[in-house]
DNA sequence: CTCTAACTGAAAAAATTTTTCAGTAAAATC
DNA sequence: GATTTTACTGAAAAATTTTTTCAGTTAGAG
């Protein structure tokens, strides 16, 4: 099934913004903001609006045809550290956070990847998202 | 050692803004934003300027007092998804973004974390961070 | 082809983050 | 403890990013 094969049956339109991002994405070798989407994608179509590069996203997003990826800029989550340790839970219903210790549960993927890619892997961010106990028992809301 | 004296190591000094962010934080029970940060400080220090929040996690963060965590809202790298495949490796250098599967690879993980802190994981964002092949002979700028 | 409501771009508004600057205070030195 | 230095501070202004509003436009169902 074709991207606009699906994201017509989720009930959305191929329209020419979304097309333009998709492309803009296909094309780019790193992680690009709506502000630079919005540069190459003007370069495509002229018309282009900033705010539709914005709306684009977010359902190219929700219909999983784009990934957000985060990164060390522009993010505004602080917690505590609690030093050594990288990984983050995070109750996605109370918002809780809590860190947890296990890089060395990582190694043997890291060792993988590497193997796999070339790349030399320096540093890492892992968050896991789900139900702490108490919201277990408190519905989906 | 103390985070006081860690602070003074490093050549930064003990000031108000970085003791009442870092007991804001002490307090919280979830990530909070800057902004949130500056409101409940004010309940501490009422002159409190949101200006030197900024600075205080900027300087926390780099002495590994305060971690960032990136949370779904408020971040812009955008890239495109693979479906099924939520890893990311990043290169710091030239910025190049690979996706790369391996769900499963975690699932030993996950189920210890479940094991030990009684959240039900739903979801996760794993990324890693190095160089690739070719930005590794190049040096470290 | 017609119709309709999901879309669009531009402008304005809102929110967030950074820069600037004159003054303050932490902590090293006396 | 007083003096001195300069890393810091808060407030205001500037810059940047994101959201809302609105009058039209257009994708795609019928």
């Amino acid at each position: 099934m074709s991207w606009e094969e699906r994201l017509n049956q989720a009930g959305w339109r191929v329209t020419m913004p979304r097309r333009v991002v998709l492309r803009v994405l296909q094309q780019a070798r790193r992680p690009l903001s709506p502000q630079e989407i919005h540069a190459r994608g003007r370069r495509i179509h002229r018309s282009l609006g900033l705010v539709s590069v914005y709306r684009a996203l977010e359902v190219l997003e929700q219909a999983g045809l784009v990934r957000r990826v985060h990164r060390e800029a522009r993010c505004d989550g602080y917690i505590l550290a609690s030093p050594g340790h990288h990984h983050v839970l995070i109750c996605r219903r109370c918002g809780r956070a809590v860190e947890f210790p296990g890089a060395e549960d990582l190694s043997g993927l890291i060792a993988q990847v590497e193997r796999r890619t070339g790349f030399r892997v320096e540093d890492h961010l892992l968050q896991l998202i789900g139900l702490c106990a108490p919201c277990q028992g408190s519905g989906p809301a």
